[in-house]
DNA sequence: GTCTATACTTAGATAGAC
DNA sequence: GTCTATCTAAGTATAGAC
């Protein structure tokens, strides 16, 4: 009995994954040793790096494995459809239930940026980019006003939830009902200055 | 010649903290030794252990440093004056120009976010506080559209200036003229939001 | 696949001479 | 005040038995 099953290796490193992703959030990249890995993962050190080749290489797999966990909502995004308010209110709804659903993944973007992003988070930008796009379009076509800029305002959209996040994460008394409640006030309020700012008279 | 000058530790002193800013901006708490912050400041590690208790209070030692650049900025806003437009251009050209004289704050501030803060960053929630009243006196008095949350309206302009200053610390291929230039036309577009979301018809 | 033992490096901090 | 030398703990990673 207790015989090691054959082929049992991806279901430890995807446990070490799950694991290492939350200590990574929590305490960053210089923050976690691997025998702390270890030990919360109930294996050894040795075991960890026999799955992956060093620190690093783990660190590389949370982000691969957030990186895929994004791109399906992605995909919603592919024709950015004829009702300029309909849009942006998907594209914030994809944010929100985006972190809503991987709540570490803005504090793991966090340490990556200030330690340098070694190597990018390819899709993360993608957001950004669809808002950029279908803002520029709008205010070309007339569609919305004309003193609109859609550089700047995708930045502060941008800026608008990024930050709605942080702060929500602080908020570690609140009810989960609660800080739900507050998640669709505050899209509210995003879309109706984003009207009132672009609305033509 | 060369004689050891008595009451040379306070000059040191500030020199090591000047150069342990710079440093734990880049890399965090966790990413900097103390020997490589003696070697950056041309000491030996133990004099800088001589100057301060630990590592820990060597941090320390670099936030006071920023909150007490910070102070003086703060009392310009201590009466919230009549003009409301006139009191959020001025909060915003305050923490421009904060941030614009310490280029490395938001990331000493944003490492020590993620780091846990052990001890908080007692003034520098002082803005925001100050903002959220003013609106709230203004919604109550009827000054402004009644349907504008000060609490989330407040979060909002909060989240545009900050991401502002990341997105805009990453632009470093840009000459810092067209920075200047940059951060002018975004308080512009700011402030036309706040004006077209606020205004009574 | 999984462990123990261990090599090697670097970290924070101290002792003590000057 | 300032240094050299050094202690102890903790880090990453490997060797090799099972």
């Amino acid at each position: 009995m207790n015989i090691p099953r054959r082929r049992n290796g991806e279901a430890k490193k995807r446990k070490i994954i799950r694991t290492a992703e939350k200590l990574f959030a929590k305490k960053g990249f210089n923050g976690v040793s691997i025998r702390e890995l270890a030990e919360a993962c109930g294996m050894s050190g040795p075991l960890i790096l026999h799955h992956f080749k060093n620190k690093e290489g783990i660190y590389d797999a949370v982000k691969l494995a957030l990186v895929e966990k994004y791109i399906p909502l992605l995909d919603n995004l592919e024709n950015d459809e004829a009702d300029l308010y309909g849009f942006i209110e998907k594209i914030i709804r994809t944010i929100f239930t985006f972190h809503r659903e991987n709540p570490i993944a803005l504090r793991l973007m966090d340490w990556d940026r200030l330690n340098g992003l070694r190597k990018p988070w390819l899709k993360s930008e993608d957001c950004k980019l669809a808002l950029f796009r279908r803002l520029k379009r709008a205010v070309e076509s007339g569609e919305i006003r004309r003193d609109v800029s859609p550089e700047y305002f995708t930045i502060m959209l941008i800026g608008m939830i990024h930050f709605w996040w942080e702060y929500r994460g602080r908020l570690v008394t609140e009810a989960a009902g609660a800080l739900f409640a507050g998640d669709e006030e505050y899209i509210r309020q995003i879309l109706l200055l984003v009207k009132e700012r672009t609305a033509r008279t």
